[in-house]
DNA sequence: CTTGAAACTCACATGAC
DNA sequence: GTCATGTGAGTTTCAAG
């Protein structure tokens, strides 16, 4: 990882279907150099995957909701049971275990207002392992995030 | 939008680098009907655009922190004096305004605990806007965000 | 690291149904 | 919406410096 695979992970950052061609001569290197420097990030799993990013709105997604979980206790079986409940509602489109006054922070996206009460009602504070939850609304978005910052 | 386009969304947000006749063979659509469908999402702006997803930690960045943000107040000059600082750190890599106790959230990813030290009293705490901080340490992963969901 | 070449796949535009 | 097709462009690998 020299300065080199940085330049070439903030251009692919940014525009995962840049042509190797093109790739090389941003970064200044040659096509077969800058093409081994590619395939061999993606090998090691520096690069994950390539993917397309949507536009929340445009599909419909206009709720976007953070939410703060604290559990019943820190025993095996409730982190457990809340993690494969997490893990299976496809709403939740992110959870982070933290520090601080709650366990766990995770990240929602429904259609409406009334798609994210039922996912409240229904489905969050239907888990066991739940003691309590903070709302906090995305009001709107100052920064998105676009790829890692490398220096 | 029906339900093929977000098929294919579905699929482009697992692989953006998926060629158009393997993507038209999942979806079950031609080649060329399948291209059109994504041309025009692209140029709709429901695809924004395509990125590789890097892996955090092999590029070293090993503190993942979110960060809560009371302003002192609401006024105009507080918000736009915050949010112009905010865009202005790479580190930051994304910045909601929220509902709540707290104003905005924020997603900081650094090298080390020092990093974070130095961005949280020499950056963050000098926005003059900014009366009060919550750190909420990332200790582990649950789930990652890997598109969203369409239904 | 470089250049150059060969083999192959895919993108893209087209015309027709 | 489907199919067929041809050209140009990009990918990938290899050899040699």
């Amino acid at each position: 990882m020299d300065s080199l695979d940085k330049k070439i992970l903030s251009v692919l950052q940014q525009d995962g279907q840049i042509s190797m061609a093109a790739l090389s001569e941003r970064i200044g290197l040659s096509l077969s150099a800058c093409h081994r420097r590619v395939k061999l990030m993606e090998a090691d799993g520096i690069i994950r995957n390539y993917a397309a990013q949507i536009d929340r709105q445009t599909v419909g997604l206009e709720v976007q909701v953070f939410i703060e979980v604290k559990l019943n206790s820190q025993r095996r079986e409730d982190l457990e049971a809340f993690e494969k409940a997490i893990l299976s509602m496809p709403e939740i489109l992110e959870c982070h275990m933290i520090t601080g006054e709650f366990d766990f922070l995770i990240r929602v996206c429904v259609h409406s207002p009334a798609d994210y009460e039922a996912l409240y009602r229904s489905s969050l504070s239907a888990i066991p392992a739940v003691s309590q939850m903070k709302t906090l609304l995305s009001l709107s978005t100052v920064k998105e995030f676009r790829g890692y910052h490398l220096r």
